[in-house]
DNA sequence: CGTTTTTAGTCGGTGCACTGAACAATACCT
DNA sequence: AGGTATTGTTCAGTGCACCGACTAAAAACG
């Protein structure tokens, strides 16, 4: 049988795609914060004492995952972890300080580097690029809960 | 400063499209090929004899990454690994009758796996869907090694 | 030649990402 | 109230993905 062409299998170029994203911002952004890190710094800046789980819905990331990746941003205090005093399985989250100052920094740094990302394409491209990705995405996130309506009710 | 919107995100997006690509690949394709190691065996079905380096530059993997592919691989009995009697530093890899077997059972489930992932496009979509993908991807790839000083340091 | 430089592969370290199993706290249900 | 889910978190295990430092083989040079 004949090799596949990879070039059109869209997990191949997932996979390139998020590798090439990889590179620039360690060279752009930062070292240290990675990706994924200042997803959940972003998510605690536009809502403040979430619990875990949830910062991984947010964000996409599985409990084990999402674990880790606060258990790293904690050890590095750029956020605060607390037993939620009305439900004690939960630990509610907060950025420090220092949290939300490493959030403004990388926010500037994350446009720039999305700017050279994104520049071989045209505004109307980037558009579609964004557009088409999401409706991919979603539908496949969408095929593991089957139960579950798509608009996520509150 | 407010949070950003993750959604405009490419780096965000390029990771959820992947992770929902590795969700559907374990239910339709495989739980215990992965897709990176179905990339490599796709490789030296096209290419048998390839050194380690190139088929890791083939598929897109580093050094590091794609030895512990291989060694995975190579464990499962699905590739032969042989030094290079004209070159001792090269293995020089080839895929095993099961490894072959593998491929051909795989490319199958593969192609039913793609034919659901991108259910939500068109068939134009796709080519467009693809078409981006790529130059993006392409033009980050190509910021690593330029003789171009690519962004002035501050 | 022999000395440098380049190249192929390995090794150790960090981080993302998933599953399945365990555990404790809470909620649900007779 | 008491037993049974359900929920939030953790832990162990597997695999991808990078970097930097290292070894060994080959190539390039003088």
């Amino acid at each position: 049988m004949a090799a596949a062409d990879l070039t059109t299998h869209p997990g191949h170029l997932a996979r390139r795609l998020q590798q090439a994203h990889y590179l620039l911002w360690n060279t752009m952004v930062s070292e240290e914060i990675t990706s994924p890190q200042f997803a959940v710094l972003n998510t605690l800046v536009a809502e403040p004492g979430l619990d875990q789980r949830t910062v991984g819905e947010r964000v996409g990331l599985d409990r084990s995952t999402i674990a880790e990746v606060i258990s790293r941003l904690g050890r590095r205090g750029l956020l605060d972890k607390v037993r939620d005093p009305e439900d004690g399985r939960r630990f509610l989250l907060r950025l420090t300080e220092e949290g939300a100052r490493t959030h403004r920094k990388l926010t500037v740094r994350t446009a720039r580097m999305n700017q050279v990302f994104l520049a071989p394409l045209t505004a109307e491209e980037r558009t579609v690029f964004f557009d088409l990705i999401r409706r991919v995405a979603d539908a496949a996130e969408g095929l593991r809960n089957p139960g579950e309506p798509l608009a996520a009710p509150h």
